[in-house]
DNA sequence: AACCATTTGTCGGCTATATTACAGTTACTG
DNA sequence: CAGTAACTGTAATATAGCCGACAAATGGTT
């Protein structure tokens, strides 16, 4: 992997562009870059120095295991995306793993007491990266509000108006949707057991709000949604 | 109030103690100071400009109005702790107000657009800063893991013994928690009805685990909740 | 083609909790 | 001290969604 190529890899995401050259080559430096396939699982190891991590290209899903080996999704990640330890606090106890989703992804990662560093050195980046861990607050405060005060039925429809609308292509009032997840998939993320997950959907195909397959998703009409 | 005592109520916060008192002052130009009274109301008018608070004081609950003016309490506000738009975004559809819980409170406060200046200014400060949002979002992301994965039985627990060790006072193992919220209050943190907060808590006190009033809370054995 | 692992579909029984409804208790206010 | 508003207690009913169990479909692998 090429200096350069690293250096476009960082700048092309929007918390990067106002680095020059030289300040991103700190970063470069010991930047790690990954490629891996569908269904592989990379390991956030604990012994290694803390990590911060931005998907170039695919999606994954970070999976939390508890004490009693119970797994919970906690995170879908997407192109575009950072993550990792984004408190710029490293803290142990954790144990995730991701999975990946799509068929391949690329991943950067760089050290979090570099970024920090570079966080000391630019006072305005130090602000926009406040702000980006302030708005994923905001976003997580609101999935849970709806976890919490919504039934199963409404979290799956504000599910995928949020996937389609992230990541659906559009025509006309249709939207289609690369499906790289499982029911069971869907389930967890909007906090519910994979059966009713499964007769929601079905529920929703015989209605004719939706088709769906292991391939694609398809919402025939985004505007009943 | 005096300047050189405005700059000791900020100065005594820790994210603020590496201050000098002319980087302080530029806030305490502006800052505003207010003295509350038990259930008065404290509206944060949208049309002002964006604050940041800080809690000198007492204790307030912040409580969201939805479309349908069902109220839900979003955070409670304890002495030392800093509220309102921590993301540095304002948001102007929130329709949010706070209460005061205590007998009284005070409370600073300072424009949002002077602490992005002073954290321009202060690099490492803005990182202390990012780290303490970030800290925040955990607690947030622990607190909802457990709204989620627990039931009403545990939740309680899981908040009567948070609350006996943030505001407890404790001798031997019994600790005793002055009580500032009502059952109703409780129900609305953990996401139950009051009636099944009633229950719980008046089936603890059949167990003993603790004495219930509405002056205070007593947990009679610290070491079995 | 045969096999196996994973994913999806379906069905009752079960349980925690919301909801409705009302009664009793506290504590403030004039 | 009476009156009222805000809390707290209790019980009966209703239900969303979990769980276990199993069958069917799908897709990859040898």
């Amino acid at each position: 992997m090429y200096e350069d190529l690293k250096y476009w890899y960082l700048r092309d995401h929007k918390l990067f562009r106002t680095l020059s050259f030289g300040q991103i080559r700190q970063l470069c430096i010991i930047t790690g870059f990954k490629k891996a396939q569908k269904g592989e699982i990379i390991y956030f190891s604990s012994s290694d120095l803390p990590r911060i991590f931005l998907l170039k290209k695919g999606n994954i899903k970070i999976v939390a295991v508890d004490e009693e080996g119970n797994e919970t999704i906690k995170d879908i990640i997407q192109k575009g995306d950072l993550f990792g330890e984004l408190t710029l606090e490293a803290d142990s106890q954790s144990n995730e793993y991701a999975k990946v989703l799509s068929d391949d992804v690329a991943i950067c990662s760089f050290l979090m007491s570099d970024f920090e560093d570079l966080l000391l050195r630019n006072p305005s980046m130090a602000l926009s990266y406040t702000k980006f861990v302030g708005l994923k607050m905001k976003r997580i405060k609101n999935s849970y509000a709806n976890l919490i005060s919504k039934d199963a039925k409404t979290r799956l429809f504000q599910f995928l108006k949020d996937w389609a609308e992230k990541e659906g292509v559009r025509t006309e009032n249709t939207v289609v949707i690369d499906n790289y997840l499982t029911q069971n998939d869907m389930a967890q993320i909007i906090c519910t057991s994979r059966q009713t997950a499964t007769q929601l959907l079905n529920e929703m195909e015989t209605n004719g709000t939706i088709v769906y397959s292991r391939k694609e998703i398809i919402i025939t009409d985004m505007r009943k949604l």
